[in-house]
RNA sequence: GCCGAUGUAGCUCAGUUGAUAGAGCGUUCGACUUGUAAUCGAAUGGUCGGGGGUUUGAGUCCCUCCAUCGGCUCCA
């Protein structure tokens, strides 16, 4: 019989042939790669028998489907391997997630270290006997036959969800129930390791029992096991909290938990963003503001935040009278739009602030700077008409795209989250939000993923996440299109007609926050910071003490240009200053000693360059001035 | 908040079955006066996260609080 490969080749294989045997037909390296199949256009085991005319792929690990199945077969014998080992555990969920996979369980004690070695030894087993998975077709109620006497009630509750019959996979003797596809056969796994252990909620609800999470993941070769464990090891290397205490930029304490605290050498970093972003900000048109952190209580309450915001706040009283701790800025920029009346002539205003924000994150959710109790937003408030939307709109998408780019970042994701279930304002003006945000994404051709739900209380917003060079996307920049709050606090603006109007709001941020920001610049960069953001710009390293004097004078021809430098005076060998401000990152070092003094000149090293022989002192000043800009980096340019 | 792990010198980490707290790096001092990723020597450094308890005796065992780390709807 005849069957269409993808290329639309048609291939002549015989009767009753699987989708396997079609593997093997094609050739016999893919039959030992393949994990399943997709038979017209449906997700299938390879075994599944193909019919005449059939449009069949073969799925291997290479793709994202076939790793997804992978690791999901992988999961299976975890939970077996666990079964075996532990046979009161009791299994609930065991997904492929974007790196690996994960299975849930119920157990009595939680799972050691220990035992997750004991476990990994026994699926490490199961592989080596090249089990098959078999698939199995049964009807809802044998299915709930099997797990009842098995006490497996996570199994029974997820039957309740699934209509039509329900599918069974088997590994010898050990069952579950599965969508499925799977791959062929337990052996095609080479590389298997388990990761870690978690507490997890059943169904992710606080409300419902904690479950004992395991984590793995596996791959079809060990090579590719070996390169997995290296990029973890890369990530953790380039560990923003790692970085800021090596590169000593900040420090968190005790006293404050989710406070960060900013050294010295941060605070360079930091004030090079916030200068850079201000500048760009009076260019484009915003002005700055600065709106108090402490408010009277009966602001909230108008601005909606009392009501549907009011657990992450922080709360004081001032002579008796409650006071928030400002979670955000919009409520006080309103205050100063409404402190005069407007015209249409004004639009759009644009309001911009480094807001200083308290937010309360529960205790186990804080994580470095990513995920912190205060911190910086670059926020602005755009007030317009709402003809003017789309314009601002995309002018503020411009705007962002143009300041990533200056920090490295080309490569971002955009998602478009719509009405959650917390919101102020009516389904009308909410719906009306929404569109005018998916119009400007597609008048303007970017592509973008619907985030149901996720929009903030008071709007529908766009997303900007921007990829790291370890390709992790992070969320930073957010556009919010806000129809409610104009209406609570009852803005105004004379229109072109004489009549009293009421304008729209847009929130937005660049960075989201400095704080985050910077975290992620750090991991993006491994700590070695472009030439412009660097805290140490120039290391002066003086051959020994006789040449101090012509340190002195290097140093301060470069703080006159504007180049942040520090001499090494100690009376250590070269290589160890050098190996010094290398470890530190420091982008750019220079050698003094008699041959430099004697022509007026510098060796130069680049951090992680090497030597660059010697320049003329002025020249080489001047030429490190021109690349201390943003956007621009020594390294690529020397 | 919940589950688990961790908390020892400024940093990175050792510390057996409970009995006088260790190393390397850093810092300080001295010697060396150094040519592109660690010169040598000496000194300094600790309420063993906080509090409580068991014990003749606790870094080690128990309780409690705090902080940090990995997780907590990627759904059969």
């Amino acid at each position: 019989m005849n069957v269409k490969l993808p290329d639309n080749k048609n291939i002549n294989i015989e009767q009753n042939s699987t989708a396997f045997d079609l593997a093997r037909a094609i050739s016999p390296k893919l039959s030992r790669s393949a994990v399943a199949a997709r038979i017209n256009g449906e997700l299938t085991d390879l075994s599944r028998s193909l019919n005449e005319n059939d449009q069949v792929e073969i799925i291997t690990f290479d793709t994202s489907e076939g790793k997804s199945i992978f690791w999901h077969s992988s999961s299976h014998i975890l939970a077996q391997a666990v079964q075996e080992l532990f046979p009161s555990a009791r299994i609930a969920i065991g997904p492929s997630i974007e790196n690996g996979f994960y299975y849930d369980f119920d157990v009595e004690k939680p799972f050691t270290p220990q035992d997750l070695e004991t476990i990994e030894k026994k699926a490490k087993e199961i592989i080596g006997r090249k089990i098959e998975f078999k698939r199995e077709e049964v009807s809802a109620k044998e299915a709930y036959e099997y797990f009842r006497n098995k006490g497996e009630n996570y199994k029974l509750e997820l039957l309740e969800d699934i209509t039509g019959s329900p599918s069974m996979y088997v590994q010898d003797s050990w069952k579950d129930l599965c969508r499925g596809p799977h791959i062929p056969n337990t052996g095609i796994i080479k590389a298997f390791k388990l990761l870690s252990i978690a507490g997890a909620y059943w169904r992710g609800s606080e409300k419902n029992k904690m479950l004992q999470r395991i984590y793995g993941i596996s791959f079809p070769k060990q090579s590719m096991l070996d390169e997995y464990l290296r990029l973890l090891e890369e990530a953790q290397k380039r560990d923003h909290r790692k970085l800021g205490k090596e590169l000593d930029l900040f420090s968190f304490h005790q006293e404050g938990a989710g406070f960060p605290f900013w050294h010295p050498y941060g605070m360079v970093l930091y004030n090079q963003i916030l200068d850079f972003s201000r500048s760009e900000h009076l260019r484009a048109g915003y002005r700055e503001v600065k709106t108090p952190i402490i408010l009277n209580e009966e602001l909230w309450h108008r601005s909606g935040h009392w009501d549907k915001y009011r657990e992450n706040m922080y709360f004081t009283t001032i002579e008796e009278t409650v006071h928030a701790v400002k979670p955000m800025n919009c409520p006080g920029h309103l205050l100063i739009y409404k402190n005069s009346g407007h015209s249409y002539r004004e639009f759009p205003i644009r309001f911009f602030e480094f807001g200083l924000v308290h937010r309360h994150e529960k205790a186990g959710v804080l994580h470095g700077l990513f995920r912190v109790r205060q911190f910086t937003q670059d926020d602005a408030h755009l007030f317009c008409t709402p003809e003017q939307i789309e314009n601002q709109i995309s002018d503020v998408i411009d705007f962002i795209m143009r300041i990533y780019k200056t920090f490295g970042f080309e490569d971002y994701k955009i998602e478009l989250s719509t009405r959650p279930e917390n919101y102020i304002g009516s389904i009308e003006i909410w719906d009306k939000a929404e569109k005018a945000l998916q119009d400007v994404l597609e008048k303007q051709n970017f592509e973008y993923q619907i985030n149901p739900g996720d929009g903030a209380f008071y709007g529908p917003k766009i997303d900007f996440h921007i990829k790291d060079i370890l390709n992790r996307s992070w969320q930073c920049g957010t556009i919010q299109l806000d129809f409610s709050m104009p209406e609570r606090f009852d803005l105004e603006y004379t229109d072109v007609d004489g009549q009293l109007k009421r304008p729209v709001m847009i929130h937005r941020a660049l960075f989201g926050s400095m704080e985050r920001f910077i975290g992620i610049l750090l991991e993006h960069y491994g700590g070695a910071l472009p030439l412009w953001l660097s805290p140490v710009q120039l290391k002066i390293i003086p051959i020994s003490d006789r040449f101090n004097e012509n340190a002195i004078k290097v140093h301060r021809i470069a703080t006159e240009t504007g180049i942040r430098s520090e001499i090494d005076y100690r009376s250590e060998k070269v290589g160890y200053k050098i190996r010094d401000a290398e470890v530190k990152k420091i982008p750019c070092m220079v050698i003094v000693g008699e041959k430099e003094q004697e022509s007026d000149s510098v060796s130069v090293r680049l951090h992680g360059k090497g030597d660059l022989g010697s320049r003329p002192l002025k020249e080489f000043i001047s030429l490190l001035a021109d690349y201390n800009k943003p956007g621009l980096d020594i390294n690529n340019n020397f």
